[in-house]
DNA sequence: TATCGTTATATTTGTTTATACATAACGCAA
DNA sequence: TTGCGTTATGTATAAACAAATATAACGATA
């Protein structure tokens, strides 16, 4: 059979959405470009949304996770604080391991 | 730490969708009431939102999920198949154990 | 044949969500 | 001081989605 499984994730705090797959992808391509416009237009989504989702992300976080900067050299940017850093590692990690959980549950499908 | 961690699992077969939690909610109150009309009045959704899951179900399962009579003694109704009762079933096995890997994962997030 | 509760489906309305556009503030550098 | 690319924010438009309404067909039963 070709069964598919698939999933999605997210991490909550206080009724709030901390952590989810699109914040997630937002955190990492922010690390890849230094800025939240760079990374909205690689992402193919608005700044505006872009810029909600790690508003969100920072409202709900415990410690900053991204330090953003206005002016200067190259206009500003955006970058990772380390607690950011980790947040992005760890949650892929476990969404990987939850990619792999569920492809062996997937068997008791299959059987059927 | 209060985190909670958050997940939506479902089954594709050919790149449509076969079952998701909405789905197997509904599934499971038609055979409570065995009656579409009824289950959606139950899940508060409207008919026809309630309608069109269904046809999606059956229309990508490869064996029937329910069995849909039109008129006669009390007006119709809906049954689930034999098939479609173990789908169900299995569905929500896979999402318990799911929940129960995940909370498990939660812990990486905790000790940050 | 008329009634009833259901499945089945189209059309319209409304609500939420995403996009597009526009503008201001910032701070370095030329 | 002017220009530049960025963050930050409001407002108006568009698109996607959900809900409300309406109607037809069906088949046992009275």
């Amino acid at each position: 059979m070709d069964y598919k499984i698939k999933s999605r994730i997210w991490i909550e705090t206080d009724n709030k959405v901390l952590l989810g797959e699109g914040r997630v992808q937002l955190l990492k391509e922010i690390q890849n470009t230094g800025s939240l416009s760079k990374a909205a237009k690689s992402l193919g989504i608005s700044y505006k949304k872009a810029w909600h989702l790690l508003d969100a992300v920072n409202k709900s976080a415990k410690k900053p996770v991204t330090i953003n900067s206005v002016g200067g050299k190259n206009g500003g940017g955006t970058q990772l604080t380390a607690y950011g850093k980790v947040l992005v590692a760890t949650f892929e990690d476990i969404n990987k391991n939850c990619w792999e959980f569920l492809d062996q549950q997937l068997e008791k499908i299959e059987n059927l």
